[in-house]
DNA sequence: ATAATCCTTCCCATCATGGTAAGGTCAAGC
DNA sequence: GCTTGACCTTACCATGATGGGAAGGATTAT
């Protein structure tokens, strides 16, 4: 199979394909003659694979743990979970500051009057930087 | 004022500052005869005031938008308001998009024993790539 | 045989930010 | 007045994950 090919079967773009051999995350692919990398499925499958954990929002470093444990067929799956938990204390990380964000910038806006007049309690929060 | 005295004034490194002058988020600032860049209070509290946008999320362009209408005195608050909704919609769709991954994983998670064996929900489920 | 399509590598760009190097300037101490 | 150290300037490189594209070779279809 063709590097296009198993980019079609795994939603991975040829690029990134070529792109996370070259950083080490996938081994490096077996080649044709003509120097062509050649995948079968058990390729397309750990491309589905990384594929999937990005869309989960793993980085690149839990990606590459998850591969290694993905492959060792007698890891413990303690292991695992402890790399899906620590990503889900990022994301509540993240959720919980998105949402600070969002609740000031909410409430700033509900206090404008949002007329033709220009006075803005927006503008002014963002004027006054003294806040933390 | 120097460079890295404004920077230290507003929290903007002296680095961004120039790099918002290049950009053209910021106008050219003043030079001493010496080429140095000079900054006085009012320069200070428009850096300021990018710093908190910045801090609040909004994009560059958003933020050349609300900068040029902090500078307008005549602003209709409600061109103020609309940049501000429009970034509240952002972050909401950006915090349920979040929400969605981090339950998904966490229910992941708790279905792993987290113990010494190696079957794993997590994997098997980034194994899967059929799941949306 | 030729044209179209694919492959390869290599380089460039993104965006906001940091690092660093080479060279000019200023202020303080002697 | 001269040295020294701290500061300024510009210019370049790097990040991380991704896309774009060019140049040249390989394969495939007609």
């Amino acid at each position: 199979m063709n590097i296009s090919e198993a980019a079609a079967a795994s939603g991975v773009t040829a690029k990134m394909i070529r792109y996370y051999e070259s950083i080490g995350l996938l081994p490096a692919a077996r080649r044709s003659q003509a120097g062509y990398r050649n995948y079968d499925s058990t390729d397309v499958h750990r491309l589905q694979f990384v594929r999937r954990s990005r869309d989960f929002g793993f980085s690149m470093d839990q990606i590459a743990a998850l591969l290694a444990l993905w492959t060792d067929h007698s890891r413990p799956s303690k292991d695992v979970k402890a790399i899906a938990l620590a990503h889900v204390a990022e994301l509540d990380e993240k959720i919980t500051h998105l949402r600070g964000l969002r609740d000031t910038l909410k409430h700033l806006a509900d206090c404008c009057h949002g007329d033709h007049r220009p006075d803005c309690p927006i503008l002014s929060d963002l004027e006054n930087s003294l806040r933390p």
